[in-house]
DNA sequence: CAAATAACTTTGTGAAACAAAGTTATTTGT
DNA sequence: ACAAATAACTTTGTTTCACAAAGTTATTTG
């Protein structure tokens, strides 16, 4: 049967998920690509980001050169398994309701 | 790409979400059995129920013979539709970061 | 030097999840 | 018949949280 505990709420919060899902599908997105695709204002996505990094689930890479700072979010390995784990509960959703 | 936008906050919400997969996946199921399968106070519950109720996504059945109240929630035609709108959404999230 | 830009922080509002306890009506146990 | 239990609520209160708007700091471009 479906887990619904395992729903991880950090992740399933609409806002968080969609920043998951980015930076699941590839690395390196700048806080202005994420903010421009999500349609956010500044300081929800910050919020978003601050919560997904106190969880341990993204980092902060600053493009080091001294210049105006172009900071890139990556998932970090327990974003990683946790965002696995989150899908798994989706899949089983899916596959409960949409038997193939 | 994955439409985020898509993603009903009436049907998003974890305890809501737990609630249509369950009543998408069999009709009758009783308050008590509600609450049973997913640990939640009456209080919360109900709220819950009614809020997809308002949103004209589930109805009740009273078991009519005057006896003790015996409802049993379902799913609407348009509660269907917007589920079905909504698996579409996790599906394609899925298919994005895991194709097989 | 001025304006723009990136990445924030601060502040405030409003909504919503959730629990606990109380309510009403019916039914079962003795 | 009366008490206790049960179903389906309602009420109340707490606390969290999403979100927007505006302000801040630092850097860079015109």
């Amino acid at each position: 049967m479906i887990d619904f505990d395992q729903l991880d709420k950090t992740i399933h919060e609409k806002g968080r998920l969609s920043i998951m899902t980015l930076l699941a599908g590839r690395a390196g997105w700048s806080f202005q690509d994420l903010k421009q695709e999500l349609g956010m204002s500044d300081g929800n996505l910050i919020t978003h980001l601050r919560t997904l990094a106190a969880a341990g689930y993204t980092e902060e890479k600053k493009d080091g050169t001294g210049s105006r700072p172009r900071t890139t979010y990556h998932l970090t390995a327990a974003g990683k398994l946790a965002f696995e784990e989150y899908l798994d509960v989706l899949e089983s959703i899916v596959k409960t309701l949409r038997p193939d």
